[in-house]
DNA sequence: CTAGTTGCAAAGAGTTTGCATGGCG
DNA sequence: CGCCATGCAAACTCTTTGCAACTAG
């Protein structure tokens, strides 16, 4: 386990730069290398891994992955992604739709109220496929 | 479902008939491996492997990842969960309740003409605590 | 100056592939 | 018997760790 973070690094701050430009865009380990290569300031494979951990503990990045593929993504949380209504996550590009939907925010009230079963809206997440990678 | 599998060998049977016993559980290929040694039949990594991919070819199992965990989780898909419905599991029990209902059911085909999600109901369920369990 | 951070290389964990042998049909 | 399947080991991919050099505070 690694420790908390103490010290401000360029490094530490380009990385979580990077995704604050992706928004709900997920990415890799190895596209942040590719990426920070290709602007003419490479880090380290190993740093990158680092502050990737360090940023899932402390609750600004989420860490996961899709279905049959190796390897893990990286995803920017933002506080709007937190709240307590269920979510659309599709499986294929990770993007995390955050729909006001007046059917869909009715479910978790008739499963209770017709089924005695009481949702946990942090867990319960709808996946699937968004529009764009449905194609 | 086609069978790439031409022949029938005791090793591939052991595989699905593992999983036919555990049910809607997951196992991953190293508990396979390490339940044939400890039956006294050990199986090669390797075969594992080759029979978990074709089985997930043929549709007999489903192969997948958890969030935050590295390796493959597999399961087996009976024609129960191959329906299009959507399942809630609770938290606590762990049990998981097949409702038949208009509202639920209705649910995947509202999120994809109005939201064009297309909902996988492999993956997703509904997590929270079941009547019993909520006292 | 001191302790946290970086980058390389090497080690790990999980999965896939090459190849000689074994077994189903 | 002809092939496909098996098992071993080596190859691969992705991630983590050890360690000396570096740098923020």
């Amino acid at each position: 386990m690694e420790r908390p973070r103490k010290y401000n690094t360029k490094q530490g701050e380009a990385v979580l730069a990077y995704f604050d430009d992706l928004g709900e865009e997920h990415a890799t380990a190895a596209q942040l290398a590719a990426h920070f290569e290709k602007e003419g300031e490479p880090i380290g494979l190993a740093t990158i891994y680092r502050h990737l951990e360090r940023f899932v503990q402390s609750g600004a990045l989420r860490k996961y992955s899709i279905d049959g593929a190796s390897g893990f993504c990286y995803q920017r949380l933002s506080e709007e992604q937190e709240c307590s209504q269920i979510h659309l996550k599709c499986e294929k590009c990770g993007a995390v739709l955050h729909l006001h939907c007046g059917v869909l925010e009715s479910v978790p009230r008739h499963v209770f109220e017709e089924h005695a079963f009481q949702i946990n809206p942090y867990k319960t997440v709808f996946y699937g496929l968004c529009a764009n990678c449905r194609e």
